[in-house]
DNA sequence: ACTATAAACGGACAACTGTCCGCTTGGCAA
DNA sequence: TTGCCAAGCGGACAGTTGTCCGTTTATAGT
């Protein structure tokens, strides 16, 4: 096991730059005003050495959100077994929305989507992953515990997930005017209803 | 008001050609497998005339799903009032999820969006606004008849439409092994939660 | 019937995505 | 050091989306 090969010594150049340029320019133009073609020419290769690397926009943003990932996921650790689970849950809700708040743009581009084997591969990313195994260890938990009651807990995970996904929360905040607070908040009376 | 000029004769019939075409093509090849262009030389008219009656596929697709949508509205109205609210919303959630299993495909295509102005405009969109407006209807009678309390009936309205999103519905159905009766037990039972 | 004109038409075109493939090179083994 | 070759590279290219604009046509008014 663990056949994992060393990146050459070039592909490893080559996926800096990519990356670097990458968030040079989403930064200044915004995920959906720059096209793969600018990103390779600004890092200086080809579209060949581009798209091996990231087979989409949607891999680049996830690439570029990776750090902002491990940080959320180190905090999440660092709380583990702190409290009830139903308080770390709500916790872990609220601090979603402020990781949709300060990621929407990279979080957005990682939805652009032009078939639906791309649409769901959202769902079978890692990031994605983890998060559904996180909240539904929290729910199975507060199971155990007797904090909540009669609940399925693996669909109830997705359906919570759901609830923030970018897309309903730009239009929500945007376009409803609703606040981060608002939205937090009914999502735990929601929880608060499953109390036992 | 009513200003609404009637469609010239040979608009209608460029309209009806393409319905009729992409109907037949989506079909037989699915809503991914067929381009624009396609639909536009199956039905005998030129990009400029395509596009301009429907600026994309999803808008096509919605179009395609027209009948279907006033299908579910009347079925809708017809039980306007016949019982408590909140059963009401639970036989709606019910009959959400068969519209899935029936219109995934043509769902899935109005889904599909290169930026973040499309992915929005999903929301936007007539069926949706109706969806949001009739959820929310049945829930805020749910509270005003004592059925439930203490939520916040606009923002769990979206909660609820995002959990039978059809990505995360296909996602559940196929690659997580969900039933649709599992995923329709599960919302009632979040429901159920908020009874009074 | 005739004319004016707004609406509709169609296809060329520009931009973007993603793939393919022949060339180049880093790194290992002899 | 040399030679080998898998890995990497780049850019041409095919397919798609969506726009633009010069031409045609339905229809209302005379």
């Amino acid at each position: 096991m663990g056949g994992e090969v060393v990146e050459r010594r070039d592909a490893a150049e080559s996926r800096r730059r990519i990356l670097a340029a990458a968030r040079r320019l989403f930064g200044e133009c915004g995920v959906d005003a720059v096209s793969m073609h600018e990103v390779g020419r600004a890092a200086g290769v080809g579209q060949g050495t581009l798209y091996r690397r990231f087979g989409h926009k949607g891999d680049l943003c996830a690439a570029l959100l990776g750090e902002e990932i491990e940080v959320l996921m180190r905090e999440v650790q660092a709380r583990e077994e702190s409290e009830l689970a139903l308080e770390r849950l709500g916790w872990l809700l609220d601090r979603i929305s402020v990781f949709n708040e300060e990621n929407g743009a990279l979080l957005g581009g990682m939805r652009n989507a032009g078939d639906e084997e791309r649409r769901v591969e959202m769902y079978r990313n890692p990031f994605y992953a983890w998060l559904r195994a996180t909240v539904r260890g929290m729910l199975d938990r507060a199971v155990e515990e007797d904090e909540i009651s009669g609940l399925d807990a693996e669909h109830i995970a997705d359906v919570l997930l759901a609830a923030l996904n970018i897309d309903l929360y730009f239009y929500q905040r945007r376009e409803l005017g609703m606040d981060r607070e608002r939205i937090v908040a009914s999502l735990n009376q929601l929880l608060d209803g499953l109390r036992a």
